[in-house]
DNA sequence: GCAAGTCTGTGAACAGGTGCACAAAGATGT
DNA sequence: ACATCTTTGTGCACCTGTTCACAGACTTGC
């Protein structure tokens, strides 16, 4: 159906350029008998004559011109294509894919904005999903996830910060039920996740030290458990970073080591290397300053 | 500077397709090691990864997907190409160079165009030089010669017809100086040729039985030889195919054997074969009835 | 949850293609 | 007209790239 060797369509193009076996021998480095050989198999392959030799040389036959005409144009595509293949590690362009946890939007993205700012010619395309985007199936260039330290083998992860929670409630609620500190974890009413089996540690911790019956509203994202903590439902927790509309609220417990989540920060190996990756990466950890966040 | 193998990046190309190097194996007909050595020879000479490795096959990268539209491009015009070379053979099209004698114009140019009535794709190349074009270099794909039989080891030389030629002068002339029949060979005024040593044997003949005091008159044309007959000037030689405007002219000799010209019909040996050569040819020989002439 | 199937990956035998040396033929320059 | 140079063409030794066989890992169906 198609062709089998291209290569020999690359020898006889150069045939068809220099106008001898010899020279198209010399330019692709490879020895004369070896051109010979490669437009008499081509010939045959085609059923047609390339060329017409005689002692001055190899000229081009109609269906020469042709193929010369043609591989020309393929010679100019493959060169260019290299040449986009090779830069584009230099650059940063084209679509940037990060996967990560929907809490942390309101953090990364103005963070994305200014990044984009800098690299006008980058799209993003930010995917916050229930499911595990898998980098091996090059579904994201950049994955932040929380939890423990992931083993597949093929990522690099690193360290990215770590987000400590506070255990807040409304000035309203606290003049009602008063802080833990000062009454019975049975007394109070709490926030807790949808999920009977959460991942995030501090759910963890709270599954634990609190009974099921304290947990008067359950919650599927921290945006939900905030409005519900500022509306004076009960005690939730509150990402330290977030301190906007949190005035009115008050710390009801010290923050604990078991609230604390590593965040990480997770590329596929193959393109770790990659510019448009890694300067992504370091601007994101540099970012990490200007959060406010503890470091990892 | 330009890419060196055009086979891995077809083999890029197949298993971008596939999605799997086993796939991408099956349909080009190698090992999948193959294609494996391959992909990962290609990626090492560009500096990039193309595709992303994982159980389930090859996905490609960024820069892979740039190398599958390219290279689906190059194997579309590849295939294109070779139909047009292999189906070429068959046709009747593009471009037919035929070099020729321009004495026999008024008797091949009229064919010429009856078979370009036929094949109306066909474009016509008619070259009727003094220096000799050269079929081995693919400066023509017929040539018609005259003269003895050419032995150039790569062209096929195929008898054509016998061009026969009438001695004649003017009803005129006749009146003034009588026939060659009747008087003296020095005491006419003979038409003959520019050159010295011509080729043509009527020429041949005209210098050997006629001496140079009797040739008044001296043409590089057949068709200026002919003018000159007519006005009375002399005795010259007029191609037994052309009645036109011969009427009042007379027949000063009968034709002798000397004056015979045998017309050769030469092709390239690798053009030959062709469909387009072939039918050229044949028509030409069936047209050679029509014209009135010997055949050879 | 296990087994079958499919895919990638790698070391060793093998073969097809490559390079080399030499020959022949025509072109070119003196 | 001769010698020199360039070019194509060919048989043989060698080496690169291919095939083969097997292993390992993951997916998928039962």
């Amino acid at each position: 159906m198609s062709f089998d060797h291209w290569d020999e369509i690359r020898t006889a193009y150069q045939v068809a350029r220099m106008g001898t076996v010899s020279g198209a021998a010399e330019v692709l480095g490879v020895h004369h008998a070896t051109v010979i050989r490669h437009i008499d198999a081509l010939e045959g392959r085609l059923g047609a004559k390339l060329f017409q030799r005689h002692a001055r040389g190899y000229t081009p036959t109609e269906a020469g011109q042709d193929l010369l005409t043609v591989a020309a144009q393929t010679d100019d595509q493959f060169t260019q294509l290299a040449g986009r293949i090779k830069g584009r590690g230099d650059e940063v362009t084209g679509e940037l894919i990060v996967t990560s946890l929907d809490a942390l939007s309101p953090l990364l993205v103005p963070s994305i904005g200014e990044f984009m700012r800098r690299h006008p010619d980058l799209r993003v395309r930010l995917i916050t999903d229930q499911r595990l985007f898998r980098l091996e199936y090059g579904e994201a260039h950049v994955a932040i996830r929380a939890g423990k330290l992931p083993d597949q083998p093929d990522n690099v992860v690193q360290p990215f910060f770590t987000q400590t929670l506070r255990l807040m409630a409304s000035r309203d609620y606290v003049d009602r039920f008063g802080t833990l500190e000062t009454g019975n974890v049975e007394d109070h009413r709490f926030i807790g996740a949808n999920e009977d089996t959460p991942r995030a540690p501090y759910f963890v911790w709270l599954n634990a030290n609190v009974p099921p019956a304290s947990v008067y509203f359950r919650v599927s994202s921290m945006k939900a458990a905030k409005a519900a903590v500022q509306a004076g439902i009960g005690i939730g927790f509150i990402s330290d970073w977030d301190r906007d509309g949190t005035d009115d609220l008050v710390e009801v417990l010290p923050p604990l080591e078991d609230w604390s989540a590593k965040i990480w920060l997770v590329t596929h190996m193959d393109l770790h290397r990659t510019a448009k990756v890694q300067t992504f990466v370091r601007f994101l950890k540099d970012q990490v300053k200007d959060w406010g966040v503890a470091l990892a």
